[in-house]
DNA sequence: GAAAACGTCAACCATTTGGTTGAATATCAA
DNA sequence: TTGATATTCAACCAAATGGTTGACGTTTTC
């Protein structure tokens, strides 16, 4: 049995699906723009996308030829209660949070 | 190139890892103790601690034969910290979190 | 209608993952 | 010192993962 947790984790667990994710943070995407920056197929985003999708991160809805991609942040609750219990985090850092994507995206 | 990101999401990633940090949550265990409540061997039990540790999530100390696992809750803030800003979580929900770790445990 | 753009599917491949077993290494107890 | 306890190591295996390529089905544009 695969639980939503271990979907969510281990789809956060690639770097390439963390990096699509803050793209869409920006914004909501096309499926040929999303793997643009990336150095892969067309074909292997469209697999992380599945499998975003799967964990419920995000969200795929198809108008005329272009499949729109939509951050859904409501799955990482589940995750993040869970982590919380462990981390005793203290109150959302967003410049801790900024500093995080930056490094990701540039490296 | 695999961060400590990456390897904190796919150490978390696993049931029997999750298992293991809710366990040690209570309290420091030898190794044998943490092994008992699973249906697998020593060794691959070993081979997830191994996991834990290089993820910064446990440490493990060696006193006389019997090496003590300890929960290091730090090594999860900067994936929680990357997570919250998607998710935009709420305070900290105790509640929340023990009935996840309650369906974790039974399931 | 023909051609281009958008995206997925299927088959394939190399590597990683999660498990096994059996032997090996320490340490403690009798 | 002999034996039991605690843990890891090494070799192996099946299945999952992350990537490729080429063919395919739609939708749009010319």
């Amino acid at each position: 049995m695969t639980t939503q947790l271990d979907q969510v984790f281990s789809a956060l667990a690639d770097p390439t699906r963390r990096a699509i994710l803050a793209m869409l943070l920006e914004d909501d995407m096309a499926v040929t723009d999303v793997a643009e920056p990336f150095a892969m197929s067309l074909a292997a985003i469209s697999k992380h996308l599945g499998i975003l999708t799967a964990a419920g991160l995000i969200s795929q809805e198809k108008r005329g030829r272009v499949k729109w991609c939509k951050l859904e942040p409501d799955a990482l609750r589940e995750a993040s209660v869970w982590m919380q219990g462990f981390g005793q985090m203290e109150a959302l850092d967003l410049d801790a949070f900024e500093a995080f994507l930056v490094q990701e995206l540039e490296g």
